[in-house]
DNA sequence: CCTACCGATCGGTAGG
DNA sequence: CCTACCGATCGGTAGG
């Protein structure tokens, strides 16, 4: 029962889990390293043998999040069939990994400096905004989405209404029944819109 | 040219533009008690001879912008004639005021305590939800707009979706020709939506 | 309205 | 991976 060579190398592991909940829970200001290392059952400086700086690691916890996304869009984008079906997919993933997008992004802008903050959104723009943008553009090709001529928005433009759409911005001002609920209705509304159509022959 | 006994009565005024300013552009955490002080060449204790905290001067500067938000939305809504153009002149006043809402919204949400936050929820409620929410709700019964049986959004939840949409979240991520072009077509997507309509003779 | 200063907290380092 | 500690910054107070 002795500790073998790799008996700890999950010590940073822990530690890149234990933060990205708390980061997501709370954002980066508001959690301590002391924070991050107690609930490791470490001490503060043990962090920075596993990470140059508090950035660095928070750095590491999106990078991560942005991977896993990405598998999965790109597992839908694949998927044969109906866009729309296809669309509706994919705002039932995003919420699931970003339960606070609009705090996440303001971490982005906010609290890392020019070089990670530009690292990530380049991440970000080809991990998660690229294949769903795809799909949006895809929908124009066939005719199912306005083309920007004919009014519509440009696929990587429609990406970024979706995410404003999906972000629950902050509970203390709209309640949602359920998230997923919440999702079905956004991607209703930025497809069909809020004008009653011309006639109302159905 | 002696100090009369009201010559100095906008100190408190001073403090209360400047720190508006302030909080606007970098957030409330981002800005110091003392960086504040300093843009009212005053020392950062002399602060407290005027709001009680930090939070309260915070809780002023909101209340002072919902004021003045409220005054303009009241005016547009008592405008008579198209429901539709007075959506779009509310999109246009309220980038003016929130050129970072989501920064705002996040520094309500998580540096207020729950008194201040509620406090500052209700009067947001009021003065600002309530009018734009109306104008939804007018273009509901005028047959303009779906109602929720027809696939539409509640009055309120629709305020909401447009607040998201105007949303700018953060600007490295994605560029606007003009803060009003994005208000107008932000507007349109709310209004027609993405899909292609049914038939295509126009 | 000032000077002087407090207690707390933070990210990060030294040295072992 | 620990103990001990640093320098900086913060909101807020004492006392005049």
């Amino acid at each position: 029962m002795e500790s073998s060579p790799r008996d700890a190398p999950d010590t940073r592991q822990t530690i890149l889990r234990v933060a990205q909940q708390l980061f997501r829970e709370q954002g980066f200001r508001a959690v301590s390293t002391r924070q991050i290392a107690a609930a490791c059952q470490l001490t503060q400086p043990a962090l920075y043998r596993h990470f140059a700086t508090k950035q660095d690691l928070y750095v590491e916890v999106l990078l991560d999040d942005l991977q896993r996304l990405h598998a999965q869009l790109l597992a839908i984008v694949a998927h044969e069939g109906d866009v729309i079906q296809r669309l509706r997919e994919v705002t039932h993933i995003l919420p699931v990994t970003w339960e606070d997008a609009s705090q996440m992004f303001h971490d982005i802008a906010h609290e890392l400096d020019d070089a990670r903050r530009d690292l990530v959104a380049a991440q970000f723009a080809h991990d998660v905004v690229a294949p769903i943008a795809a799909l949006f553009a895809l929908g124009v090709s066939q005719g199912l989405l306005r083309s920007v001529d004919q009014g519509g928005l440009d696929a990587t433009e429609a990406t970024f209404v979706l995410f404003r759409l999906l972000d629950e911005h902050e509970p203390a001002y709209s309640r949602h029944s359920s998230p997923l609920a919440h999702a079905e209705q956004m991607l209703d509304v930025l497809l069909h819109g809020l004008l009653q159509p011309p006639q109302a022959n159905r």
